[in-house]
DNA sequence: ACCTGAACACCGTTCAAGT
DNA sequence: ACCTGAACACCGTTCAAGT
């Protein structure tokens, strides 16, 4: 968690003076955890106290509040990227892809604003999020074709799939996590089943196969 | 739809004086309108003034804007429930289940206030809101239990599972429908194909049969 | 009895004034 | 170069004053 390269996150234009490093790695702080506990409705004025800097200082360092949530979901995307090439080097395909799965639910169940944000990826048009998106699905991809291979996935299902799959096991169980936290696996589980299902019907086709928004439509 | 009974929506008191009926009645159908479209963050201002009444009168109907959504919610899952249980007079089981999954679905992608009202539920505690939902339940597990019965649905899945997929097949597809607004019926079919899944484990219990909040935990 | 709009405490955002 | 807090346009909600 801590043991990345420090102060430089999202890389601020260059070279910074060290009051305003040590003011932006407060903020960054203070973000990740209101937002974390709060979601997406944390208010800036919140992160600014708990940062012990004022409001202002907030929107000298991110123009928007959208821009600052950007940042800290950026970080937490990479966590899971990393969480699948960790999977992706096991043996058993289809556990791979399970562990997977069940490392992105438990995610966005401990990370309130993390589901809000992706949730939203069309709208929020943050190249940062964007391409953490597309490496989430890239990653998700290499453990799907192995899983597809040894015959343990259908045919029909892709990478984008199984980011979708994540979000929705997770709003399925959403108005049960309050009485336990771990009402997801059911449906994690049911989902899981369903991807591997065979000699069904095809399913009805994948919209894009490559990045989540296309250009034209 | 308008041939419901009139004025009386979630009946206010007893005996309201004529003007007062006719401005509830343009309230209510203001507030349909933008919760529809712009869902829960539509505000109160913009519906007292498509209702052409001050603001100040919204709350004299209503003493929250969350009692206001409350009223709207309640005649959607009212037609949920009549479709519900129109689909459960037709003979082919494992088809009704699918057309009310549909309906449900299908709805909530037409009623953006609809799907955040419902996954709030353990939240809004909305006296109508919790009957409309148990309601929904009691419905879908009328549904389910004779696709069970006739092997089309697996052994350990009930209402209550049913309308929290709907919901979470809803949000799977969320960052596609603005591509296309028909992205979720892959989804839907393959939820439905974990559903009647067979020869595979059995899945982690279900929390809740009946009301889904319980009072203690 | 019913309606209204000004007033209040919030929100995200801007910016002149300070160091 | 960096930080700050007052000021702005919003929000949901309250309430004294009007009919």
């Amino acid at each position: 968690m801590s043991t990345e390269e420090e102060a430089g996150t999202a890389s601020p234009a260059r070279r910074m003076r060290a009051d305003a490093v040590r003011t932006r790695k407060a903020l960054l702080k203070a973000a990740a955890e209101v937002f974390a506990e709060h979601g997406t409705e944390g208010s800036v004025a919140q992160i600014a106290t708990r940062a012990g800097i004022g409001k202002g200082t907030v929107f000298r360092h991110f123009p928007t509040k959208e821009d600052l949530l950007a940042a800290i979901i950026g970080e937490v995307i990479d966590g899971l990227v990393a969480e699948g090439r960790r999977q992706a080097e096991q043996t058993d395909a289809d556990a791979a892809l399970l562990q997977f799965m069940s490392a992105g639910v438990d995610l966005y169940v401990s990370n309130r604003a993390f589901v809000e944000a992706l949730r939203t990826v069309p709208d929020l048009r943050h190249p940062e999020i964007q391409a953490g998106w597309e490496q989430l699905i890239a990653t998700a991809e290499s453990l799907a074709r192995r899983a597809r291979r040894d015959g343990s996935l259908r045919a029909d299902m892709n990478g984008q799939d199984v980011m979708l799959l994540i979000c929705g096991v997770y709003y399925t169980a959403v108005p049960l996590l309050a009485a336990d936290p771990s009402a997801w696996r059911r449906y994690l589980h049911l989902t899981f089943d369903g991807m591997r299902a065979t000699g069904t019907q095809p399913l009805p086709p994948a919209l894009f196969q490559g990045p989540l928004l296309p250009t034209v439509r």
